[in-house]
DNA sequence: TATGAATGAGGTTTCATTCAT
DNA sequence: TATGAATGAAACCTCATTCAT
C-alpha cells in the first residue's frame, strides 16, 4: 500500500522513522527489534532507514536524543507552570508522573532499554539521561531547597531526590499498567497521602527516624 | 584454561553456569548475551549449558528463580533482625538498599532485564517478581501500618510503598555506581535525612502538602 | 563462480533453488542434505533459500509439490496420447516407466524420501502422493476395467494395481541404474515379455494359479 | 531402572542393541535417530554402544546385515516349504508378502532407509540387498523358469521379476497400513485375482500385448 | 529518490563421540 | 565392565547491511 515513492522531504521521513523506531524498540527491546520491522512500521523500505539514519545503532541513539529532548521539555513545562511556587514540588511531580504515564513507549526506550543494553550506547545515552536528571533535579531544588530551610539540601541530595522520583515514576507506571482502575492522578494522590502519613507518624512518635550514621 | 575436562558433579556445574549467566546477562542484557559468552565465563563448553539448563530461555528463567529466592530471603532476614521493632522500617530499608547495592548483577537480571524482555518470560518472571514485592510489602507494612496509627495504610498503599522502595533502590544504586565515594550506608543516611528535611519543612509550614484530590 | 550478485527476479531464483534442492535431496536424503549444500548447488547464498522458501521443511514441501505436479502431468499426457485406446495400459505403463527412469531425482524425492521421513511431512506429502496414485489409478482403470470384462476390477483393486506399478517402477529404475546397458524401453519390453510368458504358461498349464482364499 | 550393570555376555548385549537400533532407525530414519535414543531403547548407556558397535555407521551396517540374514532365511523357508512344486511361485510370494508385512520395521531399515541415505553405506548395503534379491530370484526361478517353457526366461528376467516382487511388496505393505481392514492374506488374494483377470483378458482379446520392441 | 535482491557474520541448538572414574 | 561428564563440529536460521536497478 502507498506502494511507491511518496516524495516527502527528508526531515519528515526521518521523524516518521524515529516515531516508528520508538514504538518498536519500546515493544520488543533493542535487540529483538529488527530493522525490517521498523522500516515496515514506518512505511518505508529498509534502505531508506540506512540512508537517513545510517545504522541501527545510530537510529537508536537518535531515538534516545529526541525522547530526552521531549522529556526535558516536559519537565521544564512543569517547572514553568508550577505556580503558586509553594506547590512547586508536588505539582511538578504530578506533572512528571503524568508525563511518564502518558509517554510509556518513549520512557521505556529512554530509561529501560537504554540502561539494559551493553556498552555501545554508554556515551550518548549517559549524556542524554543526565540532561533529564539535571532538569528534574532543578525541579526538586526549586520545590524544596529554599535557602532559609534549616538543614541544607546539597546538590547531591537534590540529585538523589531526582533519582528517587525517576525510579518511583518508573516503578509506579508499571503498577498503573497492572491496576487499570487507577489513573496517574489517583496514583499521585496515593503517593502524597503516603507522604503525609509518614509525616504524621513522625509527629506522633510512631516512627522514630534514626540519627544519620547509626547504620549497623 | 582449566583446559580439559574437570569432571564435577552436575549440581555444582549447574550453579557455576547460573552464576556466570547472571553476571553476563546483567552486563549485556538478555539478547546481547550469547550462550558462548556465558559458557566461557562459566569455564565450560557450550553444550554443557544446554545439557544442564536446556535452552537460553530456560537458563534465564533459572537465573530469575534463583535470584528471586535470594532476594526474598534477604528481605526476610531484614524483617527477622529488625529489632527493636519500632525501627523496623528504617533498618529494614537499610538492609534492603544494602542488599540491592551489594548484589547489583542479580538485581539487574531480576528487575531490569526481566522487565524489558518481551513475552516469553511473562509468566515465570511475573510470579518471581511478585514474590519479592510481596515480601517487601510485608516489610513496609510491618514498619508502618501499626493499627494505632492515624490514617490507615491499605493494601494497595503498602504495595505502592514497596514499589517506590524498589524503584528508588534501583535508581539509587545506579547513582552509587556513578559516585564511588559513597557507600550504601551513606546513601541510606542521605535518604533518611531527606525524609527528615521533608518532615521538618512540613512542620515549619515551608511545604504545604495539598489535600488529596486537588490535582489540577 | 558467478561470484557476486546476479539480481534475478524472485520467481526465477525460486525455481533455481527448488531445482537444486531436488537434486541434493535426491542424492543425500532429507536429513543429510544441508541447506548450505543446496544453496551452493543453486548458486545462491544460504539466506536466499530462507528468504524465498522459509525453512528447510518448507523447501522440501515445495519440492514435493512441484514434482507431484509434474508427475501427474506426465501421467495425464500418457493417458491423452494413449491411442489407439486398446493399447492404453501397455503404452501408458511404458510412458510412466519412462518418466520415472528419466526423472530419477524427482522420483526419489517424491517417493522414497517423502516416505521415509517422520511426521513433519505427513500432511502435505500424503496429499501430494495421493494425487499421483489417483492419476495412475485412472490410467490403470482406463486400460483394464472395460465394463464388458469378465471379472470386475473394483476401486481397491485398481489402486492396488497402481501401487504395484509404482513399486515396480521404483524398484526397476534401481535396476536400470545398476545395468547401464539397458534402457527404459528395453526394460519395458522385458516386463511385457515376462507378462506374456506368464500368460502362455498359464495357457499351457505350467502355472496353476490357486483359487483365491487357498492361502495356507 | 535396572539401574546398574547387568553383566550380560557381550553377544547378548550386542543383539539387544541391534534390536533397539532396528526399531529406532525404522521409526525415525537413520539421521533423526540419535545414539542416545538407541542406547536408552536398548537399556544400556551410550558408551556401551560405542564399545560394542564402534560407531553409528557401523551400528547401522550391523542392522542391515542381520536383517538381510533374516530376510534371506525367511525366503529360504518359503522355498523349502513350497511343496507341491507347482504352487511354488504363488505360495512363495504369499510367504514373502507375509514376511514383509510382519517385519515392517526390519524391512524399512533394510530397504527404505538403506536406500535413501547417501554414500557411506553403498558398499555394505548393496551387498546385503543383493543377497536378498538373489534369494528371491531363486524363488522366482524355481517357480517359473522350468526349462521346457517356450520362451527362455533368462537370469536378468528372473531378477527383474524379483525386483518387481520386492517393489510391489514394499508398496503394498504401505497400502496395508492405510487399509487396516485388509490382511496380508487378503492382499495376496487380490493380487492373484488381478493376475488372473489379466490372463483372462488376454485370452478374450481385450488386452492386446504389443510385440517387444514396438515402443514409440 | 527509492527499493527488491543479495549476502557475511553470527546466534542457538544438537549430535556423535571420548574421557575419567 | 559400565557410565556420568564433557566437547568439537556442524546444522538451521536470522539479521544488519549493501548493491544494482
Amino acid at each position: 500500500m502507498a506502494s511507491k515513492q511518496q516524495r516527502l522531504p527528508r526531515a519528515v521521513r526521518e521523524q516518521q522513522v524515529i516515531d516508528a523506531a520508538v514504538r518498536v524498540f519500546s515493544r520488543s527491546g533493542y535487540h529483538s527489534a529488527s530493522v525490517d520491522e521498523i522500516a515496515e512500521a514506518a512505511g518505508v523500505s529498509k534502505p531508506m532507514v540506512y540512508i537517513y539514519l545510517g545504522s541501527k545503532e545510530r537510529l537508536f541513539t537518535a531515538c534516545i536524543h529526541r525522547e530526552a529532548d521531549r522529556a526535558v521539555e516536559a519537565v521544564r513545562a512543569a517547572l514553568r507552570s508550577g505556580e503558586p511556587p509553594e506547590l512547586g514540588l508536588w505539582s511538578g511531580l504530578r506533572e512528571f508522573f503524568g508525563y511518564v504515564a502518558a509517554n510509556r513507549d518513549a520512557w521505556r526506550v529512554l530509561y529501560q532499554q537504554a540502561r539494559t543494553q551493553g556498552e555501545p550506547f554508554s556515551q550518548e545515552v549517559h549524556a542524554a539521561r543526565c540532561r533529564v536528571v539535571d532538569e528534574i533535579t532543578r525541579l526538586v531544588v526549586a520545590g524544596t531547597a529554599l535557602p532559609e530551610g534549616g538543614r541544607i539540601v546539597g546538590e547531591r541530595d537534590a540529585e538523589i531526590l531526582a533519582r528517587i522520583a525517576i525510579g518511583a515514576a518508573d516503578a509506579l507506571t508499571d503498577w498503573l499498567l497492572e491496576n487499570p482502575d487507577e489513573t496517574a492522578d489517583s496514583l499521585v494522590d496515593r503517593v502524597l497521602n503516603l507522604a503525609l502519613v509518614g509525616v504524621e507518624r513522625y509527629q506522633t512518635g510512631d516512627i522514630a527516624a534514626p540519627a544519620p550514621g547509626t547504620a549497623p
